[in-house]
DNA sequence: TATGAATGAGGTTTCATTCAT
DNA sequence: CATGAATGAAACCTCATTCAT
């Protein structure tokens, strides 16, 4: 993961990942198949990760709102303070090299967010759209912010966390 | 652009794009000195299409909302229309292979949005926040919503494209 | 070193130097990091060989001018028997391609010739003159010899070659 | 010249020639018909102008030893005045650019050095030796001194000029 | 006669993968 | 199960030469 944060996919031989890891090539070659497969269970294990940093502390007991802004925050800390999982990611959401089968798995963790915004719709806290749409601008919000830290064009304060979570839920609530 | 938004920057050699461009590797070379050059030169040519096509049919007499809204959609309609720009330039937004130079001049090309938020903020239509943050968060939700139309999960419409500007347009505005 | 001899530094490629070894260019560039390196390694090893024959059965106790004439038709006698090294040899001697370091490299390797003029110089053998320009003289007149016989233009008898061993005592010698 | 001297044989193109000439590469192939056939007509021209400059001030009424020792020395201070053509004439009589037709023409050019050596053996100056040999023996002690300068380990004083050149006299003088 | 953009074969080097140890 | 040297296809790039202008 580090060396594809740091280098792009493009640019990160198996030589160096056996270097780095300190695990021979033919080794690598024991447990995955070829550099996809191994990149893909990265990418898995990583999207894990991410959507379950989102629960964090979550409490079905508090107000909708709160656990909007929690859910939100949380996500936009968690992929600061290991800014390589934003690059690994954001590298491989694109690629090619990530098969269709592990977009659909990953698809798959972020089950109890749509949960989340289905009861938000229903219980008419948030706007009724489409529910991809929803997570799509949800999504969007918070991984712009943090590519916004990453970029090192503005340090992410708590302030501006806390504002662009209240804009993302102004721009979805309901009146 | 062609081949590197269907087959990734990673999987585009240069006699690729010598045979799909009908022009000889050494011709290529000629006017680029390397694949890099090359490759900044046309994200910089795209970049630049992509922020003129913001201001499409701007007209400062016209209410700011509408205004705003028109930037979005005008926006999003772009890169809808063209999902190749729309994968090209986030490839390359990541990788290494686009220099510093070149994402600090493509950085220049947004000026015009970098004033219209302004503008926003000091006539009280917009919250006070970083200017910054604000234009990540505007891009963040077109980017997410022209990614869900490339995804093909969901088509987006008409309608779609109005309610994620409103959402954007809520989240932003103050009272 | 028979490519390079046969061919010229300019017109042997990696793909030749493969062949003939029967070793695959990757397994070239496992050892060696560029074609630079490979070629400067071969030079200081040949320097090595070289200048370690110009001392075969030398002997402290025989008198200077015969230990002198040993040295000398040793060389030559050894870059006759191996024209490919003289060949090669020269090549890098001007070429761009063997770096400063190697140069300086192989000068060590004349040290023990570099005592052996000294010697000498302070016994009054030879004229009082500056070793570096004796040394060159030496080597100019040793292999300019050997570059006629490996030219075709004169077949080096064992006549020849006292001969020329006899030409530069006689410059250099006092007296 | 300038160039292949400063950069090699192998590392001058004829891009780069073009450039430096002002000449563009249409035009040096309306006059030469390929690359080797401009660097032979170079190399005729340069073996001309050193032969030539061996006899400036040639005086066949100076005692044989005189002009012996004039002969060597414009040849010497010819090739450290004009260090290019040293560099690049001892590249090309290394490579198989230099066809063997130029190498004869270019041999042809000795032919009044010839001649003077064969006048030192009739009159019983020189040692009765293979002439080819006599003439390498004096190019070898010439070039080499030469290229002790070029390489910048010796300043080649006008002292040590007229010593070597009496180095190269002893050598062959009879008696 | 002069130009220089265009060509494409061929150069050096990289790297995913294999396999004998 | 672990190693890392070996492989060779394919990547990027160069450059002698041509030819329409």
């Amino acid at each position: 993961m580090e060396l594809i944060a740091e280098n792009g996919l493009h640019a990160t031989p198996m030589s160096q990942i056996s270097k780095r890891s300190k695990v021979s090539a033919g080794t690598i070659y024991h447990y995955f198949p070829n550099k996809e497969a191994l990149i893909n269970h990265l990418y898995l294990d990583l999207k894990k990760e991410i959507a379950d940093a989102a629960f964090r502390d979550y409490d079905i007991q508090v107000p909708y709102h709160e656990r909007f802004c929690l859910i939100w925050q949380n996500s936009l800390k968690h992929l600061i303070s290991k800014p390589m999982q934003l690059s690994f990611i954001e590298q491989c959401s694109i690629s090619p090299l990530i098969s269709q089968e592990a977009k659909e798995t990953s698809a798959r963790y972020l089950a109890p967010l749509f949960g989340f915004i289905a009861e938000g719709i229903e219980s008419s806290y948030l706007k009724k759209m489409d529910i991809q749409l929803i997570l799509h601008l949800i999504h969007g919000t918070i991984v712009s912010t943090a590519k916004l830290q990453l970029s090192g064009l503005l340090e992410i304060t708590d302030e501006h966390r806390e504002a662009a979570a209240q804009v993302c839920w102004d721009g979805l609530k309901i009146g």
